[in-house]
DNA sequence: AGGCAGTTAGTTGTGTGCAATTGAATTGTG
DNA sequence: CACAATTCAATTGCACACAACTAACTGCCT
């Protein structure tokens, strides 16, 4: 350990993490800010790629990426549709939806066409074989569920909670971006 | 819209089979499931996005990204250490390694130095620089935390119910793989 | 008509993330 | 000591993810 360097008193100018519960007796240190930082956004990054790496094997057999798999979700759900309604649905920007649904093109599963009355707009619809591709994800998420060894009722709170944390990271986003203070 | 062209069924309204129950007590229509999928999914997906936005935005201050400040994190936590230990601790080989830390060390932050005793080995160091930065990064925890709204035990309880499932993630992944079975 | 603002995809550049491979260094075994 | 197996970092190839930019089109305004 290179020792702390760091000149600043060890007066946390905010020491009342208080809130709800006695989790910190103790006023917890600025260090321990850095470490409970550690273990949040760790877990939440492990998470995702533990989740993501579990889809990678599961999803192989339909020759699907993970991000692949959500396009064709929204697809199989909501039908076809435009680039830009894809991107409102999965929160994606066409930088990164051009490729992937171009790669989904060359598998033969879309076919992508501009549309007729906005030429700006390109439409990605289901090939006979995407929407057949259907018929063998359907398995897809019972063995993700297994996987979890979850029962169905705490991954749908685990759910709730993520999407209340991502509604509140994103109004915060906004807020925090310099320009937009 | 393009009215919809989905075969989609009527809503076959079959919310969620009796909780803990175990497999599947009702067959519960296979379209269901496919749309919890997508909602868990979909809803980690955008969690880690969201939570990545956020460092972005808090850390574009001390130029790092949200990877390399993991790295710091574990650098200013646990000490100098080889590049194999840091992927142990954030669960990353080398290919996403290595050229993070090389970015590190381009940034002035880390030395990456030959272990004299096992010359396979290479130690990442803190540079003065890269250890004053800490300094700096004590402030970005709180941020992030505020960011959330959740409360301190709120947030750690999510993180215990992450951690819980990278676990069983990463246990059904190595028997999920095929090869493995 | 002409022009300008807003919208929509696409492209480029940077930075992960992971599988697979390479190559050097080390260790184990006879 | 020689040789095979192992370990470790680095590299390569592919696929996101996002910021910034370009290009093309729409529609509204004067």
């Amino acid at each position: 350990m290179t020792a702390t360097p760091t000149p600043t008193t060890p007066t946390p100018a905010v020491p009342a993490p208080a809130a709800t519960a006695p989790a910190a007796p103790a006023p917890a240190a600025e260090e321990d800010w850095l470490r409970l930082d550690h273990q949040i956004c760790f877990s939440l990054h492990a998470a995702s790629r533990a989740f993501n790496g579990v889809y990678r094997v599961v999803l192989k057999d339909l020759g699907l990426t993970y991000p692949q798999y959500l396009v064709m979700l929204v697809l199989w759900e909501h039908g076809d549709q435009p680039v830009k309604k894809l991107g409102e649905h999965l929160r994606l920007d066409s930088g990164t939806l051009s490729p992937l649904v171009k790669r989904l093109e060359a598998a033969g599963l879309v076919r992508r066409e501009r549309s007729t009355r906005d030429e700006r707009s390109v439409d990605v619809r289901l090939t006979e074989e995407g929407a057949a591709l259907r018929g063998r994800a359907v398995q897809v998420p019972r063995r993700i569920v297994a996987s979890t060894g979850f029962a169905l009722d705490e991954i749908d709170a685990l759910r709730q909670r993520l999407d209340e944390l991502t509604t509140a990271l994103d109004a915060a986003a906004l807020r925090e971006t310099p320009g937009c203070a």
